[in-house]
DNA sequence: TTGTATGCGTTATCAT
DNA sequence: ATGATAACGCATACAA
């Protein structure tokens, strides 16, 4: 069949209720709540609609019933296992829900929020990464057509959002590399590029003034592996060296560990490290990384949730919907008791 | 605003053509083809629009026009670089053409074939990943109503697919190992396993030939870090040891080194050792590991681009697109000539 | 229980 | 250049 355009444009509720012998609205009776449907006209009705392959148009149901049937889901990217997760997990959760996802990539894009516009106008629910780099009003203008929620978002927007706990987590990464007596630590990554990792370092000064001691300034590099670098070049002309370092995420933290390395700075001996994530490397560099788990399936499904209850039952929103985290502790902070720490696979 | 369920129905074309004293026709015009309208009317149909903030419904324009402007895409998950790449290759690609992307994860899926029918009633065109699950049949049946295409498929099928080539690669790695005088060689994974896989062992094969030597069984075993592990149990045991392995992905790779590592086996002095796919963490663990880096995101691209094609140019189809890989020799094949290797860092 | 008829918000044809 | 108006495929209120 190459070369033809023919696809079939698919039979209508129109043919299977010729071919049924009964009116397009028993037919559409049939899908919706067969109950209503006498047995004999059912038989048939279903046959008309397994014979002709029929499936209804979506694009007619939803004009008709006013309902997309889908959400929305705006990300920077997808780089690394964090974004694959939250994808993963939305779609998993509005697939049991029966709703489709349409889905945006906010990189490249030159003109954002038109897109954006028109996503929404295509779905009943909209999810949205804080860091997709829509302004605020935007995200409001979206939030009055659609359902709206943002995904490690800043609660004071008054959007509803879901996000990570980050603080607590920081706070304990911190306090272990302060119990083991190291004193000059630094947080590596800029508290001013995303809400949680203004947390995480908030967590980190959090966890020095329990110990009545000041945090010293965060090292302000680039969320990746060439951050990871800049920063190593920074730590490496410091007198006296840091002794103990909390990363913004891993990224940054294994290209951190590579430069120290070369330079042969121990790791943990000298310098103790931990990160953010848990990205599968994590556990094949040496040392292994001790870093911090999101739970972001888990966000992204109850994202997804939230979208879909707002759209069925009637309940009040704009909550802050926070999920806590999980440490986990390996060699690179110089602390790990095998007692509490996680075991290295899964 | 919170409680409240009004998520402004959106205005329509009759409320904007209403308030620039126009008929909707004009205002449908203007849309699309602006040079029809009048200077005048389109000033005050512009002003209509930005002041009530109007976006065409995307189902009623399908609906009239029979095009849902979107493509969808069925993949088996999100595990690892290549599926995250592949969806940010396709989905960048079809936004360039103004397409929505639906995206749908097989995985977890419990009726798969009914989600990909009414995926298949929502979209233009529709790209699926061969290792999906959905029977032949199914997706024949897919292609007989939106424009199809399958991603690493199997051209034997007659859909039309976009792959990456595989055999010359394996091919080449293979010949290192050979030419550096290594002759125990294994190629690890199931070469039944997927299309790309069977071509990869091909590679191994056609090596062999072209040494005049017999190539060994493959190791069977999972495409994950389990079945790295596995394999690693089976070699340890063979005497004599084996001195070469390639691996039919990253993963595999990734578990067999450090379980080799931990029997104290010299890395790649005793046994070399071979990925695929370029993982982070393959430019992390020592010895870095030579791989194979897919060319993912062109590959998605080039499949998007190719079912707009087809929805738009009057083009014949059917054709097998392959597009050629990259081999990325690092320390873990033991034969890294620093003249043609790779930079560690991009 | 079933059929008829109307409306959903666009596009596009046909007059004007 | 513009305005009626008929599809598009389906859901549903209403009548029977």
């Amino acid at each position: 069949m190459a070369g033809s355009r023919a696809h079939g444009r698919g039979a209508t509720i129109y043919a299977v209720a010729e071919r049924a012998g009964v009116s397009i609205a028993t037919v559409s009776r049939y899908l919706h709540n067969p109950a209503q449907v006498r047995e004999a006209n059912r038989q048939r009705v279903q046959r008309a609609i397994v014979e002709l392959g029929y499936e209804p148009l979506g694009a007619a149901q939803t004009l008709a019933a006013r309902s997309h049937e889908a959400l929305g889901l705006i990300v920077p990217e997808i780089t690394g296992q964090y974004y694959a997760d939250l994808i993963a997990g939305f779609e998993a959760a509005a697939g049991e829900r029966d709703l489709s996802v349409v889905l945006v990539l906010a990189a490249g894009r030159s003109d954002l929020a038109r897109a954006a516009r028109r996503l929404a106008v295509r779905v009943d629910g909209l999810a949205i990464m804080a860091s997709t780099g829509l302004p605020r009003s935007g995200v409001d203008s979206l939030a009055a057509r659609v359902a709206t929620l943002v995904l490690a978002g800043d609660p004071a927007t008054g959007i509803e959002c879901v996000r990570a706990e980050s603080a607590e987590p920081a706070r304990e990464l911190t306090t272990r590399l302060l119990s083991a007596g190291r004193r000059r630590l630094r947080f590596v990554g800029d508290p001013a590029g995303a809400i949680d990792v203004r947390d995480r370092h908030a967590g980190f000064v959090a966890a020095h003034a329990a110990y009545g001691l000041p945090a010293a300034d965060p090292v302000l590099v680039p969320f990746d592996e060439s951050g990871g670098r800049a920063a190593a070049e920074l730590l490496l002309r410091e007198i006296p060296l840091t002794e103990g370092l909390v990363c913004a995420n891993d990224l940054l933290a294994l290209a951190l560990l590579e430069r120290l390395a070369a330079a042969g700075i121990g790791v943990p001996e000298e310098i103790a490290l931990t990160g953010w994530d848990d990205i599968l490397a994590a556990r094949y560099v040496r040392p292994r990384l001790t870093t911090v788990r999101q739970p972001v399936r888990e966000i992204a499904a109850l994202a997804a949730g939230l979208l879909h209850d707002r759209l069925t039952i009637d309940r009040p929103w704009g909550g802050d919907h926070v999920i806590p985290c999980e440490v986990i502790v390996r060699d690179s902070c110089g602390t790990s008791d095998p007692g509490t720490s996680h075991p290295a696979h899964h």
